[in-house]
DNA sequence: AGCGTTGATAACTAGATGGTTTTATAACTC
DNA sequence: GAGTTATAAAACCATCTAGTTATCAACGCT
């Protein structure tokens, strides 16, 4: 219900290398604008639209300080996303893709791979 | 280095909801194109491309049998993903919420929210 | 009051995305 | 071989994205 549009802005925000090495940043403490605009080979509105994206996921929250917003991180959306993630845990773990394939080797007798006279 | 644009297709193609729905039924067992789009509101070709996004970030295997091309699931790069957001975990836990708020009290001397002068 | 700094906004561009309808390909069925 | 089913491909469209440059607003400093 709810949760569909907060992971899609999630995911979509962590889509783009430059706004997960901002959150990467964040993380470290708050910082202003400019200081996250610094290490990036980009004009000063782009990264203020990425902080935009970034916030409209609520992952950004910003507080003011005389001309300076500093941004900090807010990573509770994350959680949802991990925990969406979550339910697929087992079916990358070595032993699920095993099962899967024997499963898969038992089920479709009409295809085998090996096993038929040459 | 390699692990960015795996990043980016990973959370890109998870930006759509429906995208997600297949992966969902997909982690239910193999199904068919015109299976997966039976209960979607949207025409086969969209749903043909919604699978090629999911076939490019790796998502999505197919095979063959007679004109069928039935998907399944490789969850793999979810591992990624999912390991690359556990670097927040301590973030958006409570506990670290708390002492952030703390940490930023005690470092911040010059603004001071209360204990000033009126 | 005037200046420099910080950041947002506007207007524009190129290319990606998500959808459509129509058409083509390939394999099974009769 | 004709028809049907399953899927891909093509052409098109509207909207979003990620970037640009140029401009504007707010604030602090002297």
């Amino acid at each position: 219900m709810t949760g569909t549009d907060v992971l899609d802005a999630t995911f979509a925000a962590l889509a783009d290398p430059t706004r997960r090495a901002i959150l990467h940043r964040l993380a470290a403490g708050e910082a202003t604008v400019t200081e996250l605009a610094q290490p990036f080979a980009m004009s000063q509105p782009a990264v203020s639209k990425h902080l935009k994206v970034l916030e409209r996921a609520g992952l950004v929250t910003r507080g003011r300080s005389a001309q300076r917003r500093p941004c900090r991180l807010n990573a509770r959306p994350l959680q949802e996303a991990t925990r969406w993630l979550e339910n697929y845990r087992a079916y990358w773990e070595e032993s699920y893709q095993r099962l899967d394939a024997l499963l898969d080797e038992l089920t479709s007798r009409d295809k085998p791979s090996f096993g038929g006279p040459p």
